[in-house]
DNA sequence: AATGCGGGGCG
DNA sequence: CGCCCAGCATT
């Protein structure tokens, strides 16, 4: 209804946290009264494994059915990630490491290597290290989500998901897509980023979960909100579940769910050199925390927004990185170009200079920077913005 | 409760 | 090309 779009807009313009429930009668504190009847949720349960019977995705990780590990892996890499994404990146990791026993062997070097341009790092640092706490004790992966919770890595949606798809585990796996998929079945009104509606949909979900097959269910409900049930323009025509979503029926399937607004990005420039002497490029690695840990870059420093403006402040930073690295002043830098890179919370933009070395001023200034060839540079663990830089050298 | 953490897809 | 999407850990 354009009424209730209108609404929703409104609510998300102005930045509310808390989208309050157009129907008052329909609040979500009595979570337990809206749960629907065993009959109605039994239709629904065989709704959704009749269509996943017949429209299951193959996907690599379905084909290792009961390997916890396999799961897990997967499970991790999709956080945040669309299986599209992850598949590649999914079958190299797992021909490299196909059990806890090789990725708890592994060096981290190795591992980012698996998982450069993936993003959010400290997802393959928590992997790597609840294997090697399995691989020291000895012990295999739990199959129960209590368990599976306690290894780094593993909240609450991943223990779920490992539980019931890997163990027959009666869990619940409430991710992003089942998110959507029950607030519009049930049309539910709240800010799902809300710690109460969440509450709200993890009863839901917990309460749908069939005993037999829960493995099934959750991927179901998955395939359905990644092909059907998706953010914009749903499929509801084609979906198995519109004789029962509410959403549907009320014709607003399309604004929800609702969700408060994120917030703003904000700008950050930074300088970034590519030295060059003869066909090797000087690196240095990220440190183990924060920001693309572990990764290997080009020197670099960041600066404020304020000198950014200023066109001939940028030039002092330059050289107060180059005379860290003793390079003489007479060595003149040239701008090839600059990289744009969004992250959820960041504008970044590298303003990339060449310098061009003549001779090699000193060998690399400590262990974590290094010297390295130009055709060895896919050798190392980069993120996807290094890769721009890097390309904007080479010409591609 | 709020924030940091990457990258890709879509209209 | 602007907008949207999505779990866990830390603080």
């Amino acid at each position: 209804m354009v009424d209730a779009g209108a609404m929703v807009k409104a609510g998300l313009m102005a930045g509310r946290k808390n989208a309050a429930s157009p129907h008052p009668d329909g609040d979500l504190s009595s979570g337990e009264s809206r749960i629907p009847p065993p009959n109605v949720r039994r239709n629904i349960r065989r709704r959704i494994l009749t269509w996943y019977a017949k429209n299951a995705r193959d996907l690599p990780w379905r084909r290792r059915a009961g390997d916890g590990y396999a799961q897990w892996v997967a499970e991790i890499m999709l956080q945040q990630t669309q299986v599209k994404t992850v598949i590649p990146y999914y079958n190299r990791f797992m021909q490299s490491f196909p059990t806890v026993k090789r990725l708890a062997a592994a060096t981290d070097d190795e591992l980012l290597h698996h998982w450069q341009g993936l993003g959010y790092y400290r997802r393959a640092a928590n992997l790597h290290k609840a294997a090697k706490q399995l691989a020291d004790a000895k012990i295999d992966l739990p199959r129960d989500p209590v368990n599976l919770r306690k290894l780094p890595g593993i909240g609450q949606y991943t223990a779920g998901a490992i539980a019931s798809i890997a163990f027959n585990h009666p869990a619940p796996a409430v991710d992003g897509n089942i998110t959507r998929v029950y607030a519009r079945l049930f049309h539910i009104t709240g800010d799902v980023t809300r710690p109460d509606t969440r509450r709200h949909i993890q009863n839901l979900a917990a309460a749908m979960i069939p005993t037999k097959i829960p493995g099934h269910y959750n991927q179901a409900l998955m395939d359905i909100g990644a092909t059907i049930c998706v953010p914009a323009n749903p499929l509801c025509t084609v979906c198995p579940l519109s004789n029962y979503c509410q959403a549907n029926i009320h014709g607003d399937a399309g604004e929800l769910p609702i969700k408060a607004t994120r917030k703003s990005v904000t700008t950050q420039h930074v300088i970034t050199t590519v030295i060059q002497h003869q066909n090797h490029l000087l690196v240095r690695k990220r440190p183990s925390t924060g920001l693309w840990a572990g990764l290997w870059e080009p020197p670099n420093v960041e600066i404020s927004v304020t000198d950014a403006k200023d066109d001939a402040g940028k030039v002092p930073h330059l050289d107060t990185l180059l005379r860290e690295y003793n390079i003489s002043s007479n060595i003149i830098p040239q701008h090839i170009g600059r990289i744009p890179h969004l992250l959820t919370h960041r504008q970044y933009h590298f303003d990339v200079y060449k310098v061009q070395l003549f001779c090699r001023v000193r060998n690399t200034p400590d262990n974590n920077h290094q010297w390295i060839a130009q055709e060895y540079i896919h050798t190392l663990a980069i993120s996807t913005a290094t890769r721009k830089i890097f390309s904007l050298f080479t010409g591609e």
